[in-house]
RNA sequence: GGCGACAUAGCCAAGUGGUAAGGCAACGGUCUGCAAAACCGUUAUUCAUCGGUUCAAAUCCGAUUGUCGCCUCCA
């Protein structure tokens, strides 16, 4: 099975063919830098890094665009209301450029905590003004587009096609409402491509209509065509984003090139909490930041991993923390998994069971992933792995090839394609504490042949309490940290 | 008001016409000096409700009820 996708434009699942074999391009709409990333930045990231490492294990070269929008945009419509990044600088009494550096870097170190892959390379809307400028001067001489005192607007009108994506077709009442509040535009839907600003506005570049900034949406069409062509094969974002920013993205660049812009559109669906939608305005988002003091990157990947892409994701304390608990064993076999591959001793061969289950768990979760990157399936299915394995293992003793084997799946789909097993399951910290650990249970072992068990257990509790558990197992003890 | 999505065990959650994955929790059992871990077993004759299509429906169609999202910036 070939990888097949979710195509939002065509509302359908296809099989996913990038416009040249073995190569994708994948732009990924990024976040507004102007507060602290939150769950739902989390869940989109999570999705596209997941996505793409898939791809990339599929064995394509994947180019992989990630933009940060740092110019600060009003409401996209709308003439009134305050640049959002001007506004948090204006709390924080700062220049925005200090907010969306603050900002910017927390996201660069929150994404890095929630082991997401960095994009190929970050795309900056400031960077690209220039650009900018040309696709909106394009417009207005093909007609897509016209000035008001310094405003430029796209004409919706002139791009017959307008409302493709999401479905959405003119809805003459509401439009009644907006012209008499809206009257400078020809028509209400019709949205800004470029804005003058004030002289209060900090953040303004120089333009053929004056002062001004870039429109929300023409960042993401110039920049996404400028690096990955004028037809690209993926676009992602969060399914709010799709009307009206991907509508509007849609509108600009086709109208500038004249040809089809992105040909596969992949939304994630969004956060609630408590089942209510998470939002700024509710005051109930939880940034990222907090998240990882209560909960460890691969417990939020898991929880978040856990729910399909495209269907909500409802935060709940308990929700987290049950999917955490899950990944014990993962880490377990790991941990057994790596003592086991060091020894030399035993067969070469691997057994007919071993290679099979190895085999069975490859093709399954890769299938899953194939299938519109399903990865509650993918997990599912590295559960149904771990739990066989282990009973294979506690049946005949395993060879360090075969606890190779083992190893090598759940690190291709455990550890570097989901990213929900602990990289170190045994754990060093500062200080190497292998030798020290190696002489308690050695002791131990003494207390225990001498029947001292009330020794050997307070030992077993106390260490608890600096975080490693003790195991006795018949083959004797070993250890690994909680 | 317009558009769209979803309703599956105590909780989370797959299922894309062929007879209900997986995780958490709970309770038994094996193993163990005990504990932990691991493994085995039990927990939805049933998929919001009511109709319809079909040899066959959680899956397709219609209606009803409920929840959520978008239509204003938001991942």
């Amino acid at each position: 099975m070939s990888v097949h996708l979710y195509n939002s434009m065509t509302r359908t699942k296809e099989e996913f063919k990038p416009l040249t074999e073995g190569q994708v391009g994948i732009y990924v709409c990024g976040p507004t830098v102007y507060g602290p990333p939150h769950l739902g930045h989390a869940k989109s990231y999570i999705t596209f890094d997941v996505l793409v490492k898939h791809l990339r294990g599929r064995g394509m070269q994947v180019r992989y665009v990630q933009n940060i929008t740092d110019v600060g945009h009003l409401t996209d419509n709308a003439d009134s209301g305050e640049d959002k990044i001007q506004k948090q600088a204006r709390i924080d009494r700062v220049h925005p450029l200090e907010i969306v550096d603050r900002y910017m870097f927390q996201y660069f170190t929150d994404m890095e905590a929630l082991k997401i892959a960095h994009p190929s390379f970050y795309v900056r809307a400031t960077q690209h003004i220039g650009e900018q400028i040309e696709a909106v001067q394009i417009l207005l001489n093909k007609g897509h587009a016209y000035e008001i005192g310094g405003n430029v607007y796209f004409d919706v009108n002139s791009f017959p096609q307008y409302g493709k994506l999401s479905g959405r077709v003119l809805d003459e009442q509401r439009e009644a409402v907006r012209v008499e509040a809206r009257s400078e535009k020809r028509n209400p839907r019709d949205f800004a491509l470029w804005k003058k600003a004030e002289p209060i506005h900090i953040l303004q570049w120089n333009s053929p209509w004056g002062r001004g900034y870039p429109g929300w949406h023409i960042e993401c069409s110039v920049m996404s065509t400028k690096y990955l062509g004028e037809t690209f094969d993926i676009h992602g974002g969060g399914l709010e984003n799709m009307f009206p920013h991907h509508e509007c993205e849609i509108a600009q660049s086709e109208c500038v090139t004249g040809k089809t812009f992105a040909r596969y559109w992949v939304h994630n669906n969004m956060v609630t909490v408590d089942g209510v939608k998470m939002g700024k305005s509710l005051g109930n988002f939880k940034t990222c930041r907090d998240l990882l003091t209560r909960h460890s990157a691969e417990a939020i990947r898991v929880f978040i991993l856990s729910t399909h892409y495209r269907s909500p994701t409802n935060y709940t304390e308990e929700a987290i923390s049950a999917a955490a608990a899950g990944l014990t064993r993962l880490a377990v076999l790991k941990a057994f998994l790596e003592t086991a591959s060091k020894g030399t001793e035993g067969t070469n061969a691997v057994s007919c069971d071993i290679s099979t289950l190895c085999h069975d768990a490859d093709r399954q979760i890769g299938e899953a992933l194939d299938n519109d990157l399903d990865t509650p399936g993918a997990i599912a299915h590295l559960y149904t792995f771990a739990t066989a394995f282990n009973r294979l293992a506690a049946q005949t003793p395993l060879s360090p090839i075969e606890a190779r084997e083992g190893l090598a799946v759940l690190k291709r789909w455990g550890e570097d394609l989901l990213g929900i097993v602990p990289v170190s399951a045994v754990g060093k910290g500062v200080a190497d504490v292998e030798p020290l650990m190696d002489l308690i249970i050695e002791l131990r072992k003494e207390l225990k042949t001498a029947k001292r068990y009330d020794l050997a257990d307070k030992i077993r509790d106390q260490i608890k309490i600096a975080g490693f558990t003790i195991e006795d197992t018949r083959e004797g003890s070993r250890w690994r940290r909680l």
